[in-house]
DNA sequence: CTTCATGGATTACGTGTGTAATCTATGGAT
DNA sequence: ATCCATAGATTACACACGTAATCCATGAAG
């Protein structure tokens, strides 16, 4: 037991705006140590150094970066899935605009934005593989 | 002039998970008063009087809801259509965890949740839809 | 007329968020 | 041996949010 133990929660912890662009390098990256982070950040967004630090520690301490120590540094890296986070992001959503219920979201994006032809076709074929998996055979 | 006459800005406010069950029963209702929000919202939430009230003025200071004086008492109206707003929430939401992409979005939800027969078959009907829309003739 | 419930206004208070600066220790450069 | 850049730790600070309580005025009830 080497201290600081914190458990893997169950389910993703919450995760702001500014977080989900930091946790966004981890994902891209891999485990990685404040400076490489803050290097990945420099294009796509003017914050200092400080200020990316203080999202990961606030990421390790809500149990969404975990840490190892490598050197004099440390080496950080998602506890959970982007994939996890990214559901649960859709499913809290879903509930708080849409009641939970995808059909309206859907509506919703097909009748104010133009959605490209090829996506129209990449959305339907999703749509047959999910019907596919959920009607095994016949 | 009646004084606190804010303009309606262009783009629907920022609007809060607790908000949003507030929004929803102005949407739902129509104009009402804060003691007909309050026993709309008495069945599903466990707010006092109090927090309603508190709510529903932040929504008039951000500009969500508009003011009109019945009596001794207000009346509040919604400013933004209920699908202004989704809209704005989904292209945030959208922007934040998917990068703006619908595809991975309903990618994910089709393999994790388990999308009844019917509702698959609504969303390919969406599709259609905007297919149709979008190549006028030919 | 007095009392009470209720609306609006003001105030509260802990936590989260965006955005850092300062303090302290140390590895690397000179 | 000394100085600097940088990492981690601590501190900052205003604004948003969830969740009210208190204060003041007034219409309704008695």
């Amino acid at each position: 037991m080497k201290g600081r133990n914190q458990r893997k929660p169950v389910a993703p912890p919450s995760i702001s705006d500014a977080e989900w662009k930091v946790m966004n390098v981890f994902w891209d990256r891999g485990p990685s140590t404040l400076r490489e982070a803050v290097e990945s950040l420099e294009s796509g967004s003017d914050w200092k150094p400080r200020t990316v630090q203080t999202l990961i520690r606030r990421l390790v301490t809500k149990g969404a970066l975990s840490v190892e120590e490598l050197g004099r540094e440390f080496r950080y890296t998602p506890v959970f899935s982007q994939a996890d986070c990214q559901l649960d992001e859709s499913r809290s959503f879903l509930g708080r605009v849409f009641d939970g219920r995808l059909v309206p979201f859907l509506a919703g994006m097909v009748e104010s934005e133009k959605i490209p032809q090829e996506e129209i076709e990449a959305l339907r074929r999703l749509l047959d593989e999910a019907e596919k998996r959920q009607t095994p055979s016949e």
